[in-house]
DNA sequence: CTTAACTTCATAAATTGTTATCAGGTTAGT
DNA sequence: ACTAACCTGATAACAATTTATGAAGTTAAG
């Protein structure tokens, strides 16, 4: 209902986070994060509540590919738990074990789908680009022909013009 | 039934991993490996299996940490078939139930993700391509035009000009 | 027109993680 | 007694990840 955005600064501050590197985190961890119409980070209070997860489980050691797989599987929780912040501090819980394959698997799907499209892609374009070299070469031998025939025009021309002396550096010309 | 250890040696030499990496591995990902009364590892065929996976998932770049969480989830790799890893392949032997990684999996979609990059990589060679065939056919056009435009020149002086020709044209010809 | 608050991209610097070496020990088998 | 194969623990060397800085650009507000 009142969603309300948040501008990077304003999470930097809350959350006692550099704003660069809440960008490196979005980067690595490939958080979507909204953007308003300038281009602006939009933060949304789900996306703080990722952030401060993620925060914990950095301070537990777990490193950027660690933690999306644990995002992974706690995301689809999507907690209703409303902030249960309290102060007790779980040693060891690691949240949530689900199946850490299920993003690759369904990033490999997804990636599947994509090399088929463009695949799809390639072959025609490729077969476009086929056609256009073929064109080039008969244009190019069409060329070669019309030049020929100019040349030969042009011999012709000076064959019928008795002067002699030109011809050497005529020759020269069109030995090249 | 006949539980054959292996030392780390020859886990060193099957797997092709240092001693001291798999030392490193065995605490990292806090791995528990039988010891023999004399305090020497002895490694089970389970837990090459499970070594292999890790490799996998080295190479894929988990480090540790992601790699213990996901051997979370496979660790209860319940599969009661003791029987022998005779030659047979049987090729469909569906795993049927369980999101249990497998090496398998990992290296299904470690071949996704490295055709995606093939792919990747021919769309772009394809795009170059595509431009050195444009340039192509600029270059042959402009050459076409600019040589016939001589040649035209060329006899055209020598139709109409038979005096002259000797040198304004042979000039202009070269000097340009 | 300047300032504030963003953006990206590149790169430096600090921190962690991984692999490799070295030293010193234990045990079993020649 | 000597060697082979293992053990531990410390540390060096290198690689990867993370954080910090800087340059250059855009947009909105004063």
């Amino acid at each position: 209902m009142g969603e309300r955005f948040y501008k990077i600064g304003e999470v930097s501050e809350l959350l006692n986070i550099e704003q660069h590197t809440l960008r490196y985190l979005e980067n690595s961890l490939k958080l979507k994060i909204l953007r308003d119409e300038r281009g602006d980070r939009q933060y949304t209070e789900s996306d703080l509540d990722t952030l401060r997860l993620v925060l914990q489980l950095k301070n537990r050691g777990l490193n950027t590919t660690a933690i999306r797989m644990a995002l992974e599987n706690s995301s689809e929780v999507d907690n209703q738990n409303e902030d249960e912040q309290s102060d007790k501090e779980e040693t060891e819980k690691l949240p949530v074990r689900g199946p850490v394959v299920t993003i690759e698997f369904v990033e490999a799907i997804s990636a599947v789908k994509r090399i088929a499209e463009q695949n799809e892609t390639l072959v025609e374009q490729n077969r476009l680009l086929e056609l256009r070299i073929r064109r080039l070469e008969d244009k190019l031998d069409r060329y070669h022909r019309e030049r020929d025939q100019k040349l030969d025009e042009l011999i012709q021309l000076f064959k019928s013009e008795p002067d002699a002396r030109n011809k050497s550096w005529l020759s020269r010309l069109w030995n090249k």
